[in-house]
DNA sequence: CTGTTAGCGCGTTCAT
DNA sequence: ATGAACGCGCTAACAG
């Protein structure tokens, strides 16, 4: 037999006082006689008495709960998302609902109706998709979005600078003279994947060269995508010696490659397989190049790289945790609020 | 001002019904007449009703929701885990309130309180040390340890077979005819630190081969710790050639020193600066093989790398939500439950 | 098939 | 400084 736990009225009957007096020690309430509030407190322990914060949160109306809701969980940048929001909000007694969309509209929309279900206080979205249409159903409660936006619906949001990220890094090789930058990009549709073209793009043109088609290549984010390509643009007749990556694990999936086709990877004296390699290629490889977006621990250490961009992922959380905080404090001052935050660049080596 | 939810009683009243029969359509009881059924759909849509799921949970008792406390979030190998719970978890409609503990038995021991107020179903706990007296006071919501265990107190648990894993991948080695291994552990405050040295000491036991003190470091499964073992190791006399290394981000760090160390890392035509290599480095580093535990993307890359031992992470994730849900549905068969997941080998290249 | 009623455990007036 | 009483929104008997 299960023995049941002790509640406010269980604690008022053996401590001899009312639910009021239990529920104003439990508050913290300045006007309780200390001694009472000592017994109370002692009864308290004495019944093991634990609070039941689902009947409180139904009396007052707040979980002390937000929702996150992410596109996957096995993905580092989003997960220093996630750790920056919750060290932010684990500091005012906040806890965390974390959910995955898979990047499915649907699945997202799902995950938020749940959510509110759930009376979570705020809710805090890193977008799978560019449309947010269906953010409007939080309502009234408050939505912060975070590295993506969305643009048919007007949110909060904390995001990096990816334009001027990606323009900084791609102009600086090209005022040292280079004539041609490859570029590895994801799905437009995203935001950031938007923002980091446009950069590179401008950068370009403010140093006169032509966007060369042969040199752009889309793809989705994922490192798979990367690794194909690298691939193809290692494969092409004459491959650019710059190349800017637009994300991680994209970078990833290019290190992949070109480690598979970089001869002196390794000094264990494994055989060489040279099938693959031709002459150009084995050219390009020589004065490889590569600027990537994201500042991952490994990064720096892949091959060529050349030039990190790197987005403040703990602190966007923070940010966005601070921002959603004040929404659920009552304050909307200013919203729609997009917070920029300034990447930065660093060197490898 | 803002307009207050619908609640079942407004529906009730617009239908022209009771709040029994509303409740009856929402847990779609089968015993309410079709017409009715449909009428109180519409007026649930008509008034743009949302249940609330506290209300719900203070009636019921049950809040399908789990909570989850790990040591860290920006942790590949963890949130491969918690990925794997939510899969599962989420297939049953439940979800997860996600804590770090920081590897701090206080701040774990607060969540676990924190959780248990929350009223959760059930706890998935990634022990943040060797302690676990305090899972006690979770009774008696149903508890499952991930990746490792703690000693003092009797839990259900889903782990990788550390002993097994460490052995085989050591012995394989050591048959070949290798008289000396390297080894590079975490705390063997851990329980996989632990298994995973004994499955490495075990190995060289059945060569024959004796443990040579210099040869084995211990340090914390993190990165830096892996560095600077890696570091101690090569500039010792006479380095090992073949290094076990515990972890995958002691396997980060001790790659990060070895790709500092190699001359031919990159064919970019930096200068190399050879100050810091002498004589004997550069010997071992010209026949040096590593075997390594998790297989992460990266971790067949890393110079060096001959041997992986890959943990079924997400696998692990499902089987423990899977448990977890047995527990909450009531069945207690077996407890204390400890399920031994097989590791398995990978070969880089 | 449907309605009435009684709490779940807490916080909160409003008295005293 | 304290207590009595009500209700948050919902589900679960029990009656009919």
């Amino acid at each position: 037999m299960e023995k049941k736990n002790a509640t406010v009225k269980d604690v008022a009957q053996k401590a001899g006082v009312s639910t009021a007096t239990v529920s104003r020690v439990l508050n913290g309430d300045k006007k309780v006689k200390p001694e009472t509030a000592q017994l109370v407190k002692e009864t308290i322990t004495q019944l093991g008495y634990r609070m039941n914060r689902v009947a409180r949160s139904l009396k007052t109306n707040k979980t002390h709960t937000i929702g996150i809701i992410a596109p996957e969980f096995s993905n580092e940048f989003f997960m220093n998302l996630v750790s920056g929001i919750e060290d932010e909000i684990k500091k005012e007694g906040y806890s965390v609902i974390l959910c995955s969309s898979r990047e499915n509209r649907d699945e997202e929309e799902a995950q938020l109706a749940l959510l509110i279900e759930k009376n979570v206080d705020g809710i805090i979205i890193i977008p799978g998709s560019s449309r947010g249409s269906h953010f409007e159903s939080a309502a009234p409660t408050p939505l912060v979005l975070v590295d993506r936006l969305t643009s048919d619906y007007p949110c909060d949001a904390v995001l990096a600078d990816n334009f001027t990220g990606a323009f900084e890094a791609v102009y600086s090789v090209v005022q040292k003279g280079t004539r041609r930058v490859g570029f590895i990009g994801g799905d437009r549709q995203l935001s950031t994947a938007r923002e980091r073209y446009d950069g590179y793009a401008a950068a370009l043109a403010k140093g006169d060269l032509p966007l060369r088609q042969g040199d752009i290549l889309f793809g989705d984010y994922h490192s798979s995508s990367g690794y194909n390509l690298m691939k193809k643009l290692m494969e092409s007749t004459e491959p650019p010696r710059y190349i800017f990556i637009s994300n991680y694990f994209m970078h990833l999936g290019a290190a992949q490659y070109l480690l598979e086709r970089t001869a002196d990877r390794h000094q264990n004296g494994r055989e060489r397989t040279d099938r693959e390699r031709n002459g150009r290629e084995r050219q390009a490889l020589k004065d490889l190049h590569i600027i990537s977006f994201d500042d991952m621990p490994l990064a720096s250490f892949f091959p060529y790289s050349s030039l990190i961009v790197a987005q403040p992922m703990v602190e966007m959380g923070h940010r966005a945790a601070r921002l959603l905080l004040e929404r659920i404090g009552g304050n909307r001052e200013g919203f729609p609020r997009v917070i920029r935050l300034a990447t930065s660049q660093r060197i490898p080596e």
